[in-house]
DNA sequence: ATAGGGTCTGTAGCAACTACAGGATCAAGG
DNA sequence: CCTTGATCCTGTAGTTGCTACAGACCCTAT
């Protein structure tokens, strides 16, 4: 790789940012929530990462790409940081998130039936008369069905 | 309906609440994002709504159920408003809709199968190692693969 | 020395609400 | 008529997960 003479010590926040792809900004941020370790400074303060940074920044957006909010992100890493976690602990967070994302679905495919079954009766004319405003105005199942 | 003799009309804050299911506090929000109309007041300000709040709530709500953005409902409501809609107008922000819908249940199965083929291969015992750790450690594949 | 970048901080903005504080008003009972 | 408690009013802050900006500082190269 292009990349193996920059080796990941003594980095700028935009060296960090560059290397894993995360925005300048959000490791700021990260950093302010606790999803970072406050980095060491130099002695103007400017921040210095290094590879033990890349690393944690790494684990983080891969938690967040597959969705685990930050506060499962925190749990997951203080578990870890603690030194003797156990897989059965990991896999509980991952497992409930799991819940959570199939609810998810479960919730779009409702409303992708509905949707979908709704805009293939429109017309595409310019009749006023449209099947998408006839659901919306029909009322909420929920409400007074 | 039990509701039959409470005539739409002439209600306060919370009869609108009660009669639509939305909570308190975002009927007034809707109505300072423009969502809802601002109602008449009393000669003492306080709002006074009747059936038509009453059937544009609803409006809101099941557009809000089906997972339409304030913006797009009231980019709905400015059509019907408008007076001069048409069915192809409004087709049209129903599918632009329906394909991020769509996009949203595909990025949640590509998390839904990484995760549940991941903590199938979890041990649940006491032991630090886990698949769940080793695929958060491994780097993102859009960024290092 | 200076010009230009990069970095620092704090803060505001996004969606889409929800909740609370502190005051005004209403409806009912005495 | 007066009080009491519920409801209503307003403005504002909090939520999640960032992103962006302003204004000051610093660093590097020439």
């Amino acid at each position: 790789m292009s990349d193996d003479h920059a080796i990941a010590s003594d980095l700028k926040r935009s060296d960090l940012a560059r290397l894993t792809g995360c925005n300048l900004e959000t490791i700021r941020y990260y950093e302010s929530v606790g999803l970072m370790p406050d980095p060491p400074r130099t002695a103007s303060g400017h921040r210095r990462y290094g590879a033990s940074h890349v690393e944690r920044l790494n684990f983080v957006m891969r938690a967040r790409d597959l969705g685990f909010t930050m506060e499962e992100i925190l749990g997951l890493l203080s578990l870890v940081d603690r030194g003797s976690h156990t897989c059965a602990e990991v896999e509980r967070v991952g497992r409930h998130h799991l819940d959570v994302v199939r609810d998810k679905i479960r919730d779009l495919q409702t409303i992708e039936a509905i949707l979908s079954a709704t805009v293939e009766r429109c017309t595409g004319s310019d009749a006023p008369n449209c099947p998408l405003l006839d659901v919306l105005n029909e009322g909420r199942p929920s409400q007074n069905g």
